[in-house]
DNA sequence: CATGAATGAGCCTTCATTCAT
DNA sequence: AATGAATGAAGGCTCATTCAT
């Protein structure tokens, strides 16, 4: 009945990926608590009702653990995203969704985003992941809403793109940090009004133009004759190899 | 003779501070090459020329080292800030040197950057330190230019001052993060004037307003008649307790 | 076609046995190359292109696995030199052509040779086993040797044969150490010349006496008058029990 | 009064000194007893009362502790054979003195030499070691003999010394090592006549010439008119790198 | 004041071995 | 007959921290 079936009736590959999934579960919750280093194999093995040396037939080393926590989140955020964005017509629109829909995942996964705000982000090595690669992959779709946006005069185009997206993702995570250790706000989302409202200020859009989150699929393309030429090539930075 | 004193010339209280010193620069720079926990006090000791017992003569343990890192830089900074802002006119002139300065002072203190940016900011403990306090007291300058910027009509009232102060600095860290990690771009300061277009963008300003970076005290006070008077309550936010 | 069938053509049991034996092949090569404790079962199974739990239809233990090795190779130098020693006449001629064969065995199988030497020899346990009564039984043909030398008189008969057999293969075991951890000789076989003069001093006989290798039949037997009686009895030592 | 002094009254240098020797002992027995790998730090530790950190003070790994073992005991059996040896005259009585204070040093210190003979002696990291050097060290004591005895004409010139020596070698270790996992003989000096006869014949010299050990100061030197030239140059393998 | 010396506590990781299928 | 999957058990090694001197 329940999503979670009883370990009496799964099958052997079944059970397996059920065990793989607890893992990366318990994982996720116990680095979120205590951290990466002061975690320790054992207590999330015990967590996730396996045993230690199972751990490691599916994730070779500690941080190799850590490091596949959010593999399967940033693909069902990215999914999810691309599903509802061919629905979106609009820049604007379009990255009010993406930041709508990124900042709901966070405050829908709470220890997720501890794990990826502050222990992922701040690890050298992390950046050398394919985990990583995701999350680039992930920020592509920011990209092309700015250079939409800016292709079609929704966007203008005297601001150079990349430090329009760095500010943007700068400022939700700045939001986010604050949630996470501060508890401020207490509910996350409580926060995307105003974190938006001084989203459109980048993009120099009138707030009006925004209906209800989601589901604002108001006509606004290319409405003046802006030639949307941009100073800024679309995503000159070197981030991107 | 120079301003680094022979061990020899110096006084007991002296050389005990000299070698206080040593220890914080060394942790600073061990800190940011290897991370905190793969940092270790012998390792720090030895870089500082003391034994490791020393270590403990002044900070109780390798967390509090750690916590330590910041004080002096933070007041450094919050100092000469103090002293600029004096001569400055403006709230967006201010902003413009306020962040300036503090990018310029990451620029020029990379191992300091990577230690606060890396491993300070995404510790839970650190928030409730003594050095937590001071960095928010540094916060308040800039929230003391937005407000001053709001009353004055130079920032448009329109726009949650928290959340656009968190924009800044979220924006100014994410810059500082990918520079940090990848170097991205090379030379920080390279980021300056983008990222600052941006901000202007948050604040409403016309770039053209602001002269050269620390020397820009141009007329600019309340030029229309907006009443200054902002929707929202200048530091509302409980994050200043 | 070949003397090494393809897989396809085997039967059950025929199937078994050639597993069996790429058991011990792979087995005697990783033995060899990273010594017992650091090589691991699942590293055999897959050289042996086997599964690790088949690994324990014959082999009841790791340990028991390496005893398991000298088994064939025993017995082959056993029969090969039963065979050939019928052909030859005189003890000295005997233990010639034993030594070399032993040698030449040694040098043909460097793995196997490795581990017996270097893993088996030192083996506190290796004594009780079924293959070390192989090794004593090999032995015996040594001692067979001496004793029908020191019957004929070809060898003195002041020398306890304890003794004599204990320095022909000590020496010779030296030798293959040497040879086996230092590449010196590069070629073992180049050993056996310098070592087989040696081996005549400790009989007390003319290198002369000796033709070419294990085709040296020359008349030898009594040719003195000696008693043939030796001092000691043969095999008096414990070490054949 | 006694040899090993009570811990109170040891000064720290002096403690330290005694711990690393307890340690080394410990290792000795427990390496003895249970072999390399099956023998622990903690084990080891323990035994020498002190905690397993401190091991890890002095010896950097295990292996580096048994690597270790050997030092002061070669030390003190290259000193004593040193000062011996200069009393000794004639090459024969100098190689009886010599092999006769190794097979004594060996019954003496079981312990120590079944770390040696089975465990060192076939570790393949050893050989690349401090302490295996001092052991080549040792081998040339053997080998001055011989050439000694070769130029005096005391040895035969027509047998290749590095075969000799191996031989001589490869015997006495043959011997000990059978006594060691099979206590035969029982106890090791009964095993030195008759070894030392085989040896005699090796070096072609009548058993006679040979009074009792360590006091054989028979004046011996080149008696007869024996050319002393030998067919080999005297260390010319490769062993002694 | 300074420190050398000492350690307790703990964790990641490995594998031989088992057993259900 | 054959094996994939699972794990219990264990050990080397590290360091933050303490304390006698």
């Amino acid at each position: 009945m329940s999503d979670s079936k009883g370990k009496e009736f799964m099958t052997g590959p079944e059970k397996t990926e059920a065990r793989k999934s607890r893992i990366l579960e318990a994982a996720t919750r116990i680095f979120s608590e205590k951290g990466f280093q002061d975690a320790t194999i054992s207590e999330i093995a015990k967590a996730a009702d396996v045993s230690d040396a199972f751990v490691y037939e599916y994730f070779s080393t500690k941080e190799n653990l850590l490091f596949s926590i959010p593999g399967e989140h940033m693909q069902k955020l990215h999914q999810d995203l691309d599903f509802h964005l061919k629905l979106i017509r609009g820049a604007v629109n379009k990255l009010h969704a993406t930041l709508y829909m990124q900042l709901l995942y966070y405050s829908d996964h709470p220890e997720f985003t501890a794990v990826m705000m502050l222990t992922l982000k701040n690890n050298r090595k992390f950046i050398d992941t394919e985990a990583h690669r995701k999350i680039r992959g992930y920020l592509k779709i920011i990209d092309r809403c700015i250079s939409e946006g800016v292709e079609s005069g929704e966007i203008h185009a005297d601001i150079d793109p990349y430090y329009l997206r760095a500010a943007l993702i700068g400022a939700l995570e700045h939001i986010v940090i604050n949630w996470l250790l501060r508890k401020n706000p207490e509910n996350l989302m409580d926060a995307f009004e105003p974190l938006f409202e001084v989203c459109l200020k980048l993009i120099h859009k009138e707030p009006e133009a925004v209906g209800c989150p989601l589901l604002s699929q108001i006509k606004c393309p290319p409405q003046n004759g802006c030639s949307g030429k941009s100073r800024f090539p679309v995503s000159a930075n070197p981030e991107e190899a």
